[in-house]
RNA sequence: GGCCCAUUGGUCAAGCGGUUAAGACACCGCCCUUUCACGGCGGUAACAGGGGUUCGAGUCCCCUAUGGGUCACCA
């Protein structure tokens, strides 16, 4: 390897939104090129023009804006090796093409979709390898001319060699090597004139300098395609890195249509930017050491590709969830609170609710804001509950002695002038002492009483303080006439 | 089906011919405790199977099984 810069790029189709797999790519797309104090290019890659999709392209912007994948050269912020769309560039390709035609590396099919299928169907049929059967290859210039002259649609297929074999390396998958009759005459230039992904790739890498090409494992079987064409052409071979996909179980991909493919998707489900990239960063790759959470700054300095991993991962949603969970727990209080609101004002509408202090109760508890609603739907109106709720074996409470006991929290919590959280504590172990009970006897249906939830974000203390007063002898009021009843 | 690739606990994974085969998530238990959570401690659990090579194999080779990828005028 000389010297020169690193140049990586992330080159994405704009389909409407950001898989997960994808999101991945381009983080150890980045971090190759930062780690190696390179440029990181986005280009985008939209030479299907029947898959246009609205927006899909700001997309892109965003979410790598978003996460911090910031790109050093792209279609928005420009750069010296523009237009980084290729629909823009579509004029540079044909020359390409045409320059393998005169060296016969590559040549003009005019061969009609009818007769293609017809072929794929006899090919089918004799158990054949699906290859183009070279038809027009045997064409003679004139032939060609005339055809060309009479308008007739072309496409421009690459030559492969009939004989000897490709290899080339690959950063994590090793060394990999196919047998050049294997290889079909894959097409260059479609007939709408715009190159196939195949041939723009090659072309744009080359254009733009890329120097280490970092994408899926689906392309392994074509790099051998692109190597002929780079050496056809006397380039330097960029630098492989594939990687293998990311799956939701050992068989199934992550899919967009099961709702968990999409960067977008898991954002609005509440995990932070900031743990989704953590996560998909060990997803597939190991920093070697025990250290797991890294911000985007620690993983440039962690990144290896020595650590990327050959075979698929498996999405874990219980270890993202864990992980968000580390995030939200390392938040400033007001930053989670602000992010925590939207959720509150679901379920909460009672103004006098100090949700900062409900904030520090929820916060070390959250896995994801999603799950806010769920957990604080009890403040704005208790309930319905099992009186079940009150038995627990180990305070050995039950519904008949919470009912004596609620009867003894009541007038106590009425008389309370002062209403803090170290009043109504100091008020309640004083009763607690009084009645030469267990601390669990008195708090244990105190919180029920008043949240009818088996699990609530904080103890009886905690929630009777953010309830208020009256809400909370209005409760407990509630509560033992239901266990009286 | 042809070709390419992979396979360490349920999941992510460390491991580069000699280890009691790390660690994390999840799960279970115990402790702490104002429930749950948090925190602390501990536990269950893996080299896909079979042949070689070697004094010695998760590590190297072969076969089988399973899984993935690819075989488009999609990227």
């Amino acid at each position: 390897m000389s010297n020169r810069e690193i140049r990586t790029r992330f080159a994405p189709s704009p389909t409407g939104y950001m898989h997960i797999g994808n999101l991945r790519t381009a983080l150890y797309t980045y971090l190759i090129a930062k780690r190696n104090n390179g440029k990181f290019i986005l280009r985008i890659e939209d030479t299907d023009q029947e898959r246009y999709v609205e927006g899909a392209v700001d997309l892109i912007y965003r979410t790598l804006a978003e996460t911090g994948l910031k790109h050093d050269e792209g279609p928005d912020i420009g750069g010296d090796f523009g237009p980084y769309i290729q629909s823009e560039r579509r004029g540079m390709y044909k020359e390409y093409a045409e320059k393998l035609v005169a060296m016969g590396k590559a040549y003009y099919c005019f061969c009609d979709k009818d007769r293609l299928d017809a072929m794929r169907a006899k090919c089918e049929a004799e158990k054949a390898p699906l290859k183009y059967d070279r038809h027009c290859l045997s064409l003679s210039k004139e032939e060609i001319e005339q055809n060309l002259k009479a308008g007739i649609p072309y496409v421009i297929r690459q030559k492969m060699p009939t004989e000897g074999t490709t290899g080339f390396e690959d950063i994590v998958f090793g060394t990999i090597t196919v047998e050049n009759n294997e290889l079909d005459d894959q097409i260059l230039l479609k007939s709408d004139g715009l190159p196939t992904y195949n041939f723009a790739n090659v072309i744009d890498d080359h254009l733009m300098n890329i120097t280490h090409i970092v994408r899926g494992s689906e392309y392994l079987s074509s790099t051998p395609k692109y190597n002929l064409l780079y050496e056809a052409f006397g380039w330097d071979i960029p630098i492989y890195i594939h990687v293998s996909p990311v799956m939701r179980t050992a068989s199934k991909k992550l899919s967009k249509r099961e709702g968990d493919a999409s960067y977008e998707d898991f954002i609005k489900k509440g995990y932070l930017k900031e743990a989704i990239i953590n996560y998909i960063a060990l997803l597939g790759w190991s920093p070697g050491g025990k250290k797991e959470i890294f911000s985007l700054d620690e993983l440039v300095q962690a990144f290896d590709v020595k650590g990327i991993n050959k075979s698929p991962a498996i999405f874990d949603v219980k270890k993202l969830n864990w992980m968000n969970n580390e995030y939200i727990k390392n938040l400033p209080l007001e930053e989670f609170h602000e992010m925590a609101v939207p959720y509150y004002s679901q379920v909460i509408h009672n103004p006098d609710i100090d949700l900062l202090k409900l904030s520090k109760l929820v916060q070390a508890r959250t896995e994801k804001l999603s799950d806010i609603p769920e957990t604080i739907d009890f403040i704005d109106a208790l309930p319905e509950y099992d009186p079940e709720l009150y038995v627990h074996k180990k305070m050995k409470t039950n519904p008949e002695n919470s009912l004596e006991m609620l009867k003894e929290i009541l007038p106590v919590i009425e008389g309370l002038e002062e209403w803090t959280h170290d009043s109504i504590h100091d008020t309640l172990f004083a009763l607690i002492e009084k009645l030469g009970v267990k601390n669990g006897l008195i708090l244990w249906p105190l919180r029920v009483s008043i949240s009818g939830k088996p699990v609530t974000p904080g103890g009886g203390i905690d929630l009777a303080e953010l309830l208020g007063k009256n809400e909370c002898v209005k409760r407990i009021q509630k509560s033992i006439a239901m266990l009286e009843g």
